[in-house]
DNA sequence: CAATAACATACAGGCTGCATGTATGCAACA
DNA sequence: TGTTGCATACATGCAGCCTGTATGTTATTG
């Protein structure tokens, strides 16, 4: 309460300090990538000593574990921030992918998020989260077109992970340098194909 | 010539060492993981010591590569020897899906390579290996069931990549024990929205 | 004022890559 | 055809780094 280093209560203590070491592993996770990255090398850019680190976190696993839960709730925040609740079920899911995509685009999220996480992490935990962030805006949209009879009746599941599947292949590919638009036109086309009626116009569709 | 550890050419030794450097690799990158993995445990396996596998691959990282390149040649080749040639475009397609699942489910295969692969070697090399073998069957079936106005003209090389992704997902999937029958129909379904025309019959798949 | 949390420090074990040493195959030449 | 010199195929040892844990110290809390 008093200044700056003096007294402060445990939990804000804890607090900080794991904020600290999350930030830190985040910018060098995302710099370099998981296995280039050491611990000690973490705890310097957080200003604080491995023991402080090991003190909060299992291991060096579980630290990560924490950043790609943060950098995928914010990118599910970014998404669902995009999408505003009025629109039809097709212009809902492009408008999600769009902010997806565009979301994916911070550097080094693609590495963090579909390259090492799997890897690291599993794909098991890696569903876990997604379908607690990420996914739901996703898996919900969907659920619902199908409601709305705009989409063909699949196993929501399945659905939902593939078309997650090519969100992710498609954002790795645009951060390698491939076409956004070419990449964009087939997720919609994918999309569009799910639908049993044509879709609505065929205007070309905005660079981005 | 003579006997079995006795005279050998300096060819042959090469190829042996590499071959069991390999195989003994393979075996443990499959049973574990990459980064689980040491060096002084493959050479064991392989019998032979650390300085041999120094002398023909330049790190580990090399020798994974040259795992993960004899595997996504095995499974290609499957995928070949699987697909008799005259078939429908359509019918070409689900064939080569029903392979390429099947040959995933080799123990440790899809993290080998859908997981270990893209994260240690990037995904731009994994494109490069996967478009010399698997991919090329993939997209040459897309093309061709293209030029045959079987399916929508759309970009190719996005097309496969995106479509390459979700056979990729359902293969982790089902390894993770969710439902082969759901995935395939959802692979199905998103192969068959491409095409203009509705699919030609709608028989329940065969549950594989 | 005790007990516990939040660290800091020191240590053990393992692993990677390289440098150096050694033996074997090979090729040319006498 | 023998041997002489070099390149290849390893084996061994070393240096540096990293991870996880155990132990010690300081600050907080009840």
């Amino acid at each position: 309460m008093q200044q700056e280093t003096g007294r402060r209560s445990n939990r804000d203590r804890t607090e900080a300090t794991r904020a600290d070491l999350i930030r830190a592993a985040r910018k060098l996770f995302t710099e370099k990538s998981y296995a280039e990255t050491g611990t000690p090398e973490i705890v310097a850019e957080a200003g604080v000593t491995r023991g402080a680190l090991y003190h909060h976190f299992a291991d060096k696993q579980a630290l990560f574990a924490a950043v790609v839960e943060q950098e995928a709730a914010a990118v599910a925040a970014e998404i669902d921030h995009a999408s505003p609740p009025s629109l039809s079920a097709r212009e809902a899911l492009i408008a999600g992918s769009d902010a997806y995509l565009k979301a994916m685009r911070a550097p080094g999220r693609t590495r963090l998020l579909l390259l090492d996480g799997p890897a690291v992490l599993g794909r098991a935990a890696m569903d876990e989260i997604d379908n607690r962030h990420g996914n739901r805006s996703l898996r919900e949209g969907l659920v619902a077109a199908m409601r709305a009879q705009a989409v063909t009746r699949l196993p929501a599941e399945a659905l939902t992970a593939l078309l997650a599947a090519a969100f992710d292949r498609a954002a790795l590919a645009i951060e390698a340098g491939a076409s956004a638009a070419d990449y964009r036109a087939v997720l919609i086309a994918l999309m569009d194909g799910l639908s049993p009626a044509p879709p609505p116009s065929k205007r070309p569709a905005p660079s981005r």
